[in-house]
DNA sequence: ATCCTCCCCTAC
DNA sequence: TAAGGTAGGGGAGGAT
C-alpha cells in the first residue's frame, strides 16, 4: 500500500519485465541464473494480471475500486502492444466476475473463471517473457502458499527452482543432482519408447483394439468351418438334440481369472494360493519420504472426491513412504484382504501384508489373450471383443450344432481355454450381455455360471448397483444419495426420479438393468470412432521448446496410428491436464499429474488432416487457445475424430450414386447406423455367399504398408506367440494367418473389388447398400462402372499411404478433368432434391484444389457452368453454391491472396 | 429440435 | 520412485 502508482506506469520495478519481453526463450533460463533477478521479481509478489488484449473483466474501473477497497495497489501495465493491469500487494484478493461473460483468462490462471465466481488470486506470483515465436505474452505461476518467502518453490525453471528451494531449507545441493539425473521425463528423447514398453495401461488398451479388429477380419474371412465344434460335436456323436427346436440364444461371457497374476504365477508355481500383485514396484514402501508434497495433494484429492469415493479413498492412510505403484491385477487370496485392481501397492500393503508382488510379463499376457481367442474362434466368429482377456460369445449356434447342454459347454470350452493357456478363466451364460456378465461375476473364480431365465428376477434384486456394468464411482454416489444400493432397490423406484438425478439416458439403462434386461446386442464389428495417443505421466517440460518437441512426437504417434487403421480423420482435439491452482509443484506420485484441471479444444476447420505435421500444428494452435503455461502442465493428449474410411469420403458423393440406382433413394444414413445387422444377414443370406467366395478368392490386394520410422513397435500386437500348442485348434489357415499376422492387423482388410458390379445392382436396395459399405466401393468405382469403366486400375486412394503419406486430401475427383466431372454434376443435381453438405463440401475442395494449381481457365468455366445451371434451381442448392465459391475463394485467396469474379448473384431470396 | 463443444463417467 | 492409456456413452449449455 505503501506504492502509489499511475495508470501505464512502465518504470517501478516492473522494467525488469521490459527486460524479459525481448528475451528469446532459450535465453531465459541464462538470464535467471542470476538470482539476484529472480529475487526482484519475486518483490512483485502477489501480483496479477486481469486484462488480456484491451479486455477487461472485471471492468477495470470496478477493479480498481476493488483493489482500493482491499488495499491492494492497481496498475495498469503496457508491455508490447497488450496491456495488463496489475494488481499486486495485496493479502487476499478477491474479485468476482460481474461481467456478462467468462473472463478472459490470463496464460497462468488455470481456474476456470465462470460468471459470478470468485477467484482467490492471494497465492499467485508473476512474471512474464515473451516467446520466441509468438506475438502474445507468456506468464508462469509462482505459487506461494505463505506469506514469508521461504516457502515458495519458486517454479521458474525446475532445476533453478529446486536449487533455490533446497538451498534455502535443506541445504543439500548433493541430493538434487541425483534426483535430476535419474528423472526420466517426457522431454527425453526416448521417453515415449520407453513409456509405452512399461505402461500396462497401453498394453491393454492396444491390444484390446487389435482383438476387435481381429474379428472383424475373422468374420470377413471366415469360411464357415469350424474345427473346434465339428470335433465336439464328432466326439458327441449325436444329433437328437439338433432337433431341438427354438433354442433360445445363449450369450456367453469369459473372462481370465486376475488375468496378468494368472500369467505371472505360470513361472511362479509356487505362489500358488498366496495373496499375489502384479506391479511395477517390489516393496511397498519407497525408501525416500515424500510426507511434504503428499499430505497437500491428499487433502485436496479428499476434497475433491470425497463425495464420491465414500470412505474407499484412493490414498486413505497413505504416508509419505507408501508406494503409489498401481497395482495391475491381484490374487483372489489377496482380494479377500480387500485388495482391488488399480489399487496403489502402499494401500493395499496395509490391507494385506503378505501381498507378494510379481513382475509384468507383457508377452506373456499376448501370448495367453492370442490362445484364448483362437479357442474360442474355432468354435464360432459371433464374438464380440470387450478386451485382451473377455468377450461376449453367442453360443446358440454351437449348441445348436453339438447338442451339449450350457453347463457341459462351459465345462468343456473352460478346461479347453485351461489347458491351452496354463490360466483359468470363468464364463457366464444368460440371454443377454448383461445377464451373461453378471453370472460371470458370481462364477469367478475358475467356474461357470447359468443365470437361467426364470430365476432372472429374483436374482436381480439382490444383485448390488456397483455390480452393473456402467454404474461406477459416481453414479454409485448418486444412487447412495437417493438411500439405493441394490437392483431391488432400482427396481421399485421411479423412472422419472432416477433420470432427473442421472439423467435420461443413464436413468433408462438403469432401471432396464435392475430387471436384468439389457437391450444392446452383442456388436461384432466395432468401427472405430475416434483415435488418440495421450500421455498423463512424466510430463514436466522446463521449457516451450521442450513441450513443442514432445507435442511433435505425440503428433506423430497419433498420426500413425490413424494410417494404421487405414482411415481419415476430419477433427483435432487437444486434451491437456494442467496442475490445479492449489496443487503443489511436486505431485505425490513420482511424476505423476496429481491434481489437475483438465481442458480440452477442438479444431472445426473439417478439413481431412493430411499429415503429422498438420497434426502438430493444428495441436500447437489449440495450445495456444488453451491458456496454460508448459510449466504447469501434466498431461497431454491428441484425438482424432470425424473419422471415415477413404471410401467413405466418396461415401459422401456414393450417397447420391447410390441414391441415384435406386429410384426410392432412402436414408442412406440408416445404413452406417446398423452396421452390424445386416451384415450378418449378408453373412448368411444366400444372395451374398457367391460374393464372399470371390472376395475370399483374391485376399491379396492387400496394400502393405509399415510403420514410419520412429514409431515403437515393442509393445505391439498379436503376435506368432501362441503358435506352439496351435495345432491344436488349427483348422483354417487363413484365420490362423491373422493370429500369427502381426502386420495388416490394424488394417481394416481392403476388399478388392471382384464383384460384378451389374449383378450388384440387382441386388435387393438394402443388401446392395451393404455390400457396397463393406466392399469400400467408391464412388469413383461406381462412376467408372456407369460410365463405360475409365481406368479401373489408377484407384489413387490407399497406395498413397505408405510410408510417405501425402500432404494433399485425397478426392474422387483428382484423376478427373472438368469434361469428367460436368455430367456427374449434372446427374447428382437432377437426382438429388437437396444437396447433401458433404457432397458440396467435397466437390468444393476439388475446385480448390484447382485454385491452388492454378487453373484458373477451368475454374471461370467450372462457375460458368454452376451458375448457369444452378440458377434455374431452389435456395438450398443456391446454398451449396455459395458454398462452393466459399471454398474455392479460399483456394484462390491462399494461391494468389485475392478472388476469382465469380457470379453469384440469383436474384433470389436467399441472398 | 438439432448440432457442436467441452466436459464427465466408465471399462479394461 | 514409476511407467495414471484409450475408447465409447452421454449430458449441459450455447449456437443454429
Ligand atoms: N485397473 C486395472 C484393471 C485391469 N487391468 C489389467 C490387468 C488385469 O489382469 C486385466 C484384466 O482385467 P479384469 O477386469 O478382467 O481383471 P482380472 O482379470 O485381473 O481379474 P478378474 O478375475 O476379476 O477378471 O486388465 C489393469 O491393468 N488395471
Ligand atoms: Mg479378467
Ligand atoms: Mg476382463
Amino acid at each position: 500500500m505503501g506504492r502509489r502508482k499511475k495508470d501505464f506506469n512502465t518504470s517501478d520495478g516492473f522494467e525488469e519485465w521490459g527486460g524479459y519481453k525481448k528475451a528469446k526463450v532459450s535465453k531465459l533460463d541464462e538470464q535467471f541464473k542470476d538470482e539476484s533477478k529472480i529475487v526482484k521479481i519475486s518483490d512483485i509478489f502477489q501480483g496479477v494480471a486481469i486484462m488480456v488484449n484491451g479486455i477487461t473483466r472485471p471492468p477495470a474501473d470496478e477493479l480498481k475500486k476493488l483493489m482500493a477497497q482491499h488495499g491492494g495497489v492497481y496498475h495498469m501495465y503496457q508491455l508490447s502492444s497488450t496491456t495488463h493491469i496489475i494488481c499486486s500487494n495485496l493479502p487476499t484478493v478477491k474479485i468476482r466476475n460481474m461481467g456478462t461473460k467468462p473472463v478472459v483468462k490470463p496464460a497462468w490462471i488455470t481456474e476456470s473463471i465462470s460468471l459470478g465466481k470468485i477467484i482467490d488470486f492471494r497465492r499467485y506470483l508473476l512474471y512474464t517473457h515473451q516467446s520466441i515465436s509468438q506475438p502474445r505474452l507468456d506468464f508462469k505461476v509462482i505459487d506461494k502458499p505463505s506469506t514469508s518467502m521461504n516457502q515458495s518453490t519458486t517454479n521458474i525453471s525446475p532445476e533453478k527452482s529446486t536449487k533455490i528451494c533446497v538451498e534455502s531449507e535443506v541445504k543439500s545441493p548433493k541430493k538434487i543432482e541425483v534426483t535430476s539425473r535419474s528423472t526420466k521425463t517426457a522431454s527425453d528423447p526416448n521417453f515415449l519408447e520407453e513409456f509405452y514398453n512399461n505402461s500396462r495401461l497401453h498394453l491393454i488398451s492396444t491390444l484390446g483394439a487389435e482383438y476387435k479388429q481381429l474379428v472383424c477380419q475373422i468374420r470377413d474371412k471366415h469360411d464357415g468351418f469350424f474345427l473346434g465344434r465339428k470335433k465336439l460335436a464328432a466326439t458327441r456323436g449325436n444329433t437328437t438334440n439338433m432337433q431341438q427346436e427354438n433354442r433360445e440364444t445363449v450369450i456367453m461371457h469369459i473372462d481370465m481369472d486376475c488375468f496378468f497374476v494368472s500369467v505371472g504365477l505360470k513361472s511362479r508355481p509356487d505362489l500358488i494360493g498366496k495373496p499375489v500383485a502384479i506391479a511395477h514396484a517390489r516393496t511397498a514402501r519407497t525408501a525416500n519420504d515424500n510426507t511434504e508434497n503428499r499430505s497437500l495433494e491428499f487433502a485436496m484429492y479428499e476434497e475433491r472426491n470425497g463425495n464420491i469415493a465414500a470412505g474407499a479413498s484412493r490414498v486413505a492412510n497413505l504416508d509419505g513412504r507408501a508406494s503409489m505403484s498401481e497395482i495391475a491385477s491381484c490374487s483372489y487370496e489377496a482380494r479377500k484382504c480387500g485388495v482391488k485392481n488399480g489399487m496403489f501397492l502402499g494401500r493395499a500393503a496395509q490391507l494385506c501384508p503378505d501381498l507378494i508382488t510379481l513382475p509384468y510379463d507383457f508377452e506373456g499376457y499376448k501370448e495367453v489373450s492370442n490362445l484364448l481367442y483362437q479357442t474360442i474362434a474355432s468354435y464360432t466368429v459371433d464374438i464380440e471383443a470387450v478386451s485382451c482377456d473377455e468377450m461376449y460369445v453367442d453360443c446358440t449356434e454351437i449348441l445348436r450344432e453339438t447338442g451339449l447342454s450350457v453347463s457341459e459347454w462351459a465345462t468343456h470350452v473352460r478346461g479347453e481355454i485351461t489347458a491351452i493357456t496354463g490360466c483359468p478363466c470363468s464364463t457366464g451364460f444368460g440371454a443377454n450381455r448383461l445377464q451373461a456378465r453378471l453370472a460371470t461375476r458370481k462364477a469367478k473364480p475358475n467356474g461357470q455360471f447359468h443365470l437361467k431365465a426364470d430365476i432372472v428376477e429374483d436374482y436381480m434384486s439382490d444383485i448390488p448397483l456397483s455390480d452393473l456394468p456402467g454404474v461406477g464411482r459416481a453414479t454409485l454416489a448418486k444412487l447412495a444419495n437417493l438411500g439405493l444400493t441394490t437392483c431391488g432397490d432400482v427396481q421399485i423406484s421411479s423412472l422419472k426420479c432416477l433420470q432427473s438425478e442421472l439423467g435420461a439416458k443413464v436413468g433408462e439403462t438403469l432401471v432396464d438393468q435392475a430387471k436384468g434386461i439389457d437391450k444392446k446386442p452383442l456388436n461384432y464389428y466395432q468401427e472405430r470412432k475416434s483415435i488418440s495417443a495421450e500421455i498423463n505421466y512424466g510430463i514436466r517440460f522446463k521449457s516451450l521448446e521442450e513441450f513443442w518437441s514432445f507435442l511433435q512426437t505425440l503428433s506423430h504417434e497419433v498420426y500413425n496410428r490413424l494410417l494404421d487403421t487405414g482411415m481419415r480423420s476430419r477433427c483435432l482435439t487437444l486434451k491437456l491436464m494442467v496442475r490445479a491452482a492449489t496443487a503443489p509443484v511436486e505431485t505425490a506420485k513420482f511424476l505423476g499429474h496429481g491434481i489437475c484441471d483438465n481442458l480440452s479444444k477442438t479444431t472445426s476447420s473439417n478439413q481431412i488432416i493430411g499429415s503429422a505435421d498438420v497434426v502438430f500444428n493444428e495441436a500447437k494452435v489449440l495450445y495456444e487457445k488453451l491458456n496454460a503455461p508448459f510449466c504447469d502442465l501434466r498431461g497431454v493428449g491428441i484425438q482424432l475424430t470425424k473419422l471415415e474410411k477413404p471410401g467413405n469420403v466418396d461415401n459422401a458423393l456414393g450417397k447420391f450414386l447410390v441414391k441415384k440406382s435406386e429410384e426410392a433413394g432412402r436414408k442412406i444414413r440408416d445404413i452406417s447406423n446398423e452396421t452390424t445387422k445386416p451384415l450378418v444377414n449378408i453373412t448368411k443370406g444366400n444372395a451374398h455367399s457367391k460374393i464372399v467366395t470371390k472376395k475370399d478368392d483374391k485376399p491379396n490386394n492387400t496394400p502393405k504398408r509399415g510403420r514410419p520410422k520412429g514409431s515403437k513397435n515393442m509393445n505391439k500386437s498379436i503376435s506368432n506367440k501362441g503358435k506352439k500348442s496351435l495345432n491344436k485348434t488349427v483348422q483354417n489357415n487363413t484365420i490362423n494367418k491373422l493370429f500369427e499376422k502381426k502386420k495388416n492387423v490394424f488394417l481394416p482388410t481392403p476388399k478388392k473389388m471382384d464383384i460384378d458390379l451389374n449383378v450388384l445392382n440387382e441386388l435387393p436396395e438394402d443388401i446392395r447398400n451393404q455390400i457396397i459399405k463393406e466392399y469400400e466401393i467408391t464412388p469413383l468405382e461406381l462412376i467408372q462402372n456407369n460410365e463405360k469403366q475409365k481406368s479401373t486400375n489408377n484407384q489413387p486412394k490407399r497406395q498413397e499411404k505408405p510410408l510417405k503419406p501425402k500432404k494433399e486430401d485425397y478426392s474422387p475427383f483428382s484423376k478427373l478433368t472438368w469434361e469428367e466431372i460436368r455430367p456427374i454434376i449434372k446427374h447428382w443435381i437432377e437426382r438429388e432434391t437437396v444437396p447433401d453438405k458433404s457432397d458440396t463440401e467435397m466437390i468444393a475442395e476439388h475446385f480448390k484444389k484447382l485454385a491452388l494449381e492454378r487453373k484458373i481457365e477451368t475454374l471461370t468455366r467450372v462457375f460458368n457452368f454452376l451458375f448457369r445451371v444452378f440458377a434455374s434451381l431452389d435456395c438450398p442448392w443456391h446454398d451449396a453454391y455459395f458454398t462452393m465459391v466459399n471454398i474455392t475463394q479460399g483456394g484462390m485467396v491462399a494461391r494468389y491472396g485475392n478472388v476469382l469474379a465469380i457470379n453469384t448473384n440469383f436474384g433470389c431470396c436467399c441472398m
